[in-house]
DNA sequence: GGCAAAATCACCCGAAAGAATGACGACAGA
DNA sequence: TCTGTCGTCATTCTTTCGGGTGATTTTGCC
């Protein structure tokens, strides 16, 4: 829900600076879609230019092909291997959590529960990975692409 | 988590621009959200790289430029970042197992030393790279190219 | 509306981890 | 030979983890 204000509240931060920019304020109420849809292709394409760029500038074109997919999608699927593993979205966001070197308190602190509920999660995603300590389920996890 | 942010919303702008171009609206309610948006991104991204290679024309440069992406490099330049740190061989070594999940006395077992000396080495590990936690050492040596 | 899953929190307790400190032998280099 | 680094080990103490158990609330779905 936090993320959704995020992401309106960024696009629309974005969309507005360029339209502003752009002297086109007239168009947002009846092509502001189209617009912002039209300037993050825009943008993207334009990465990809760059990416493109800065890669053929002095390799060929073998190494091109491989790197620019994976990191220009980076890690969107964990949907499916999460629920391979029976692991649900508030588990799975304590293990990111714990991958990034957090204790229980800070994590609870960050997703404002108490730590018990953060050691309840934790444990049951060792539980579900087999894993024995976080370090072990953190290791399993970016095996298992479950982790970036 | 900024990344993410910015991530869904370009890929969110992409999909509905393309989606609303193609006036393709109905499918959206019977395709998940993830695949649209991860093939839109990633044609926008192979456009974009292929308009940077047609733009560039034939590089001729045949060294590889180093990209930051893991996959790939199977790793073996430890010894030049390890001394950055000042981490010493046996307290690279203590980290590598943690960072395979391994408790201090598994770690112990497998180095035939003391769990005491394990301790030390993992405490002055922790100190040098800054970390309150051996996850958060993990994270920092793999940030730092300092494990794989 | 009701059921099942998920999320939340609590308490206890043992094990593991980590901080702080001191010490000792081996060894390389000045 | 003296010094610094490294590796080793110990002791004490505090904090953190993790297991086990049970409970309540929230949420998603039929």
């Amino acid at each position: 829900m936090k993320r959704h204000v995020l992401i309106y509240g960024l696009i629309g931060g974005v969309l507005i600076t360029a339209l502003k920019w752009a002297e086109y304020r007239f168009l947002v109420i009846e092509h502001s879609i189209e617009i912002y849809g039209g300037l993050t292709a825009a943008t993207f394409a334009a990465l990809g230019i760059w990416l493109g760029l800065k890669l053929t500038g002095k390799g060929q074109g073998i190494a091109v092909k491989e790197v620019p997919v994976p990191s220009g999608v980076p890690f969107v699927p964990d949907e499916k291997r999460r629920e391979d593993f029976g692991i649900t979205r508030r588990e799975l966001e304590v293990l990111e959590l714990i991958a990034q070197g957090m204790s229980n308190r800070e994590i609870a602190g960050k997703l404002y529960v108490s730590e018990n509920t953060v050691k309840t999660h934790s444990s049951r995603v060792f539980d579900k990975l087999g894993a024995k300590r976080r370090t072990q389920a953190v290791q399993f996890g970016k095996e298992s692409g479950l982790l970036p």
